[in-house]
DNA sequence: ACCATGAGGATTTTT
DNA sequence: TCCTCATGGT
């Protein structure tokens, strides 16, 4: 690789002074197998690459991108390459560099949002915006939206804000400006024909406000796009190729705007889209699976790509995997093959647990005996469905002294201190910024409540200005009394010192200064809670993070766009994070908790998107056996605590879905006599690496073998006795699956095995 | 203006 | 169960 960047870079220096030479053949293609070389090479035309999960996505994306940039097709200010994550678009801009040999420079390389919002700000004036337009946070637009609501008097307790924001970004998410909504869009929300109304205000009063949020960046340019045909020729002009990660997760709005920029008038599109079908989760957010099924008809004579040689995982697990996404209908079609020569590999392991405690235990006991094997716990991560799954997993790791890190848990820029911090820098930036100075005009305590506040937006609206302003008046005018008049006084002398001092003392001082003579930082020190030294460090964090930035501005808008705070503490720690989160990441060891009914498929999920929605949380089930390298280790427990209540389990239908020549099942004999004190260990039945396990060995006998077999002991109508709901009578039995209804507890189903019969 | 109490709700969330 | 909110009392 280090010979080949000198090389490389030297042809890119040729290309970017406007010489593009033919590349010599470079040896940046050698490793690759046909079928990733075919999607590199074919860069005329459109182009889909369905790539299976482990199947070099990403080298062959930023491969194509460099091998696009050598050949001398374009200049790297042609290609328009979008991805969803911030994250994907660091690591490719990385890895081009890498192949390149030097940093490029003016890419139009990151998410579509951070893209839209480069463009949009060139095109402001189009959508009634100026240039230095601010990026909402959903913090603000609840509050905005609030505000809006206040004179419909709209019941909030059936009719939360935060739905009617739901429905508005479901609208934008499918390219739907107001006016293009119809009355027939418009029945989910309190009366029909409210949602629009305030839609409409919504969109209104972000551009008085001079704001957008997150959704109008896309929207906005769309709508652009649509209406000026030189701008779009302009970037027709600009993009000669585009390149797009993820395909399967794009929405509605998303895929309109590529069309826009990839369809011209003369020439082919030169649109490479990556993507599978089959890791599609984020439906609920908008993305339309039919986008990547429907290509071929968007794109007429596109190219299909399929790459299948996967690289990750032992073969014991892609057989799995694939078993499991068989199930669904309406597939591409992708046969994942192992593309390493080592191991078949062990089993899937599942083991049934008693409760989420056991579960707990026996994952942390197992990570112990692989750390003790000498694991990194790097290589280890835990997924599971929700977010509130981690607590058992925590406490337990906690105890035992297992180092771990919650990914994607509260994030750095969405906590109060750091949102507040931000307000304050958003005001100093822009002092029309009300939704950020409203939120920062009492915080710490200044004496001015909700009374004070609608004081001054009244006396706001009637003089047109921004809030800000209206203080200043008011002070002026000796309209605020009492202790709040010294309060607000010192704040605005605050900010304007500090506005003043922005040129020469530089932003990141002036930062500090107004965060400590404003009172901000004295309001935390002198709090006594225990979280209190921590936002302090947040705080210190978030300036330290300020002097990457060379102006203000800059820094906030990358804020508003980068909402994830640079991973820095790489060090040995299991990963705890949910099954979305993990998408894209691969790890050795793969534990996979709460395989239950329920739980995983969730019940919500199926209740709202019947078997579409069934469908996905196999294909999440899909992603995450495909995280692990060489182990997973699927857990279901037969007792949930779900908040308050117990309620019985059945395990998970995807567990009978995998081949049950690929699935070892484990521990459940135990766990029914319930002899947690030796809890069996995941691992005591043979070696890790283990071809052994596999071949050789005895194995564990499986869970049919072990228990009695149900249907034939307990007959309907018998009287059972179970440890947690007490006796019962049968009213049901399919196959071990009992449905029983208890004198206690009530009509519970439960394993057959859990139950013994009462005499 | 601020604090205390109770009802109600509770996935997934790349941007 | 536990956290967030809206409401009413001081």
């Amino acid at each position: 690789m280090m010979m080949g960047v000198t090389q490389l870079s030297d042809i890119f220096s040729g290309l970017t002074s406007q010489d593009p030479a033919p590349a010599p053949a470079s040896d940046y293609l050698d490793r690759l197998n046909p079928e990733q070389r075919l999607a590199i090479e074919t860069t005329e035309g459109p182009l889909l690459i369905l790539a299976g999960a482990g199947t070099g996505k990403t080298r062959v994306l930023t491969t194509r991108f460099a091998h696009i940039l050598l050949t001398g097709r374009a200049r790297p200010n042609q290609i328009l390459a979008v991805t969803f994550t911030n994250k994907a678009a660091r690591e490719m801009r990385e890895r081009v560099g890498a192949l390149l040999g030097t940093p490029p420079e003016g890419l139009w390389l990151g998410t579509f949002h951070a893209i839209c919002a480069r463009m949009l700000r060139r095109h402001a004036e189009y959508v009634g915006l100026r240039q230095n337009f601010t990026i909402l946070d959903t913090d603000d637009q609840i509050r905005l939206l609030k505000q809006i609501m206040e004179p419909y008097r709209i019941d909030t307790k059936r009719w939360p804000p935060q739905g009617l924001l739901g429905v508005i970004q479901r609208w934008k998410d499918r390219g739907l400006t107001p006016a293009r909504i119809t009355p027939a869009e418009d029945t989910d929300y309190a009366g029909n024909g409210i949602a629009r109304r305030i839609y409409g205000e919504y969109q209104d009063r972000l551009v008085a406000l001079n704001a957008c949020d997150f959704g109008d960046l896309m929207l906005h340019m769309l709508e652009i796009l649509r209406t000026q045909p030189d701008v779009l020729a302009q970037y027709h002009r600009y993009f000669r190729y585009i390149l797009v990660d993820e395909y399967q997760d794009t929405n509605t709005i998303q895929h309109l705007w590529l069309r826009l920029l990839a369809k011209r008038d003369q020439g082919p599109s030169n649109i490479a889209c990556v993507g599978d079908d089959d890791q599609s989760i984020y439906s609920w957010r908008g993305a339309e699976v039919e986008n990547i099924l429907r290509f071929e008809h968007d794109y007429p004579g596109a190219k299909i790509v399929r790459l299948e040689r996967n690289y990750r995982s032992t073969e014991q697990i892609l057989a799995a995997a694939a078993g499991l996404i068989a199930h669904n209908d309406g597939r591409l079609g992708k046969t994942l093959r192992s593309g390493r020569e080592d191991a078949t590999g062990e089993r899937v392991q599942v083991i049934g647990v008693w409760d989420s405690d056991e579960e707990a235990r026996i994952v942390a006991g197992a990570i112990e005996q692989l750390r003790a094997d000498g694991h990194p716990l790097s290589e280890i991560a835990i997924l599971m469905r929700a977010g509130f799954q981690t607590r058992p997993f925590e406490e337990r790791l906690m105890t035992l002294g297992l180092p771990y890190r919650v990914v994607g848990g509260l994030r750095f820029y969405e906590r109060a201190e750091i949102r507040d911090a931000m307000a304050y820098m958003r005001v100093l930036a822009q002092p029309a910024d009300d939704l950020a100075f409203e939120r920062i005009i009492n915080v710490p305590r200044r004496g001015v409540g909700t009374a004070a506040l609608q004081k001054l937006y009244v006396q706001a609206r009637a003089l047109g200005v921004p809030l800000s302003a209206a203080v200043a008046h008011q002070l002026e005018t000796n309209a605020i009394k009492g202790k709040a008049r010294e309060a607000l006084r010192e704040l605005m002398d605050v900010f304007d010192h500090a506005r003043d001092r922005l040129s020469s003392d530089g932003h990141v001082v002036v930062v500090e200064r107004m965060l400590e003579d404003s009172q901000y930082l004295a309001m935390w020190r002198n709090d006594k809670s225990p979280e209190a030294p921590g936002r302090l460090d947040n705080i210190r964090e978030l300036i330290r993070a300020l002097t990457d930035f060379g102006s203000l501005a800059g820094f906030l808008e990358h804020v508003s766009l980068v909402m994830d705070a640079e991973d820095n503490s790489g060090n040995d720690k299991i990963s705890l994070m949910t099954l979305h989160g993990a998408k894209g990441l691969e790890f050795d060891t793969v534990f996979l908790p709460g395989w239950e009914e329920g739980v995983f498929p969730s019940q919500r999920t199926m209740d709202e998107g019947g078997n579409k929605g069934l469908e996905e949380e196999r294909r999440l089930a899909y992603v995450g056996l495909t995280r692990a390298r060489k182990r997973a280790i699927i857990l279901h427990a037969a007792n949930r605590r779900i908040y308050a209540n117990w309620q019985s389990a059945i395990p998970s239908r995807f567990i009978e879905e995998i081949p049950s020549e690929h699935v070892e099942h484990r521990g459940q004999a135990m766990t029914e006599r319930r002899q947690l004190a030796n809890a069996p260990s995941v691992f005591t039945a043979g070696p890790i690496h283990a071809r052994a396990a596999s071949r050789n060995e005895p194995r564990i006998p499986r869970v049919t073998d072990v228990l009695p077999k149900p249907s034939t002991n307990i007959p309907l109508g018998a009287r059972v006795f179970h440890q947690k709901f007490g006796y019962g009578v049968v009213i049901g039995v399919d196959d071990d699956r009992l449905a029983i209804n208890f004198e206690k507890a009530g009509e519970k189903r439960v394993m057959a095995g859990f139950v013994e019969l009462a005499s």
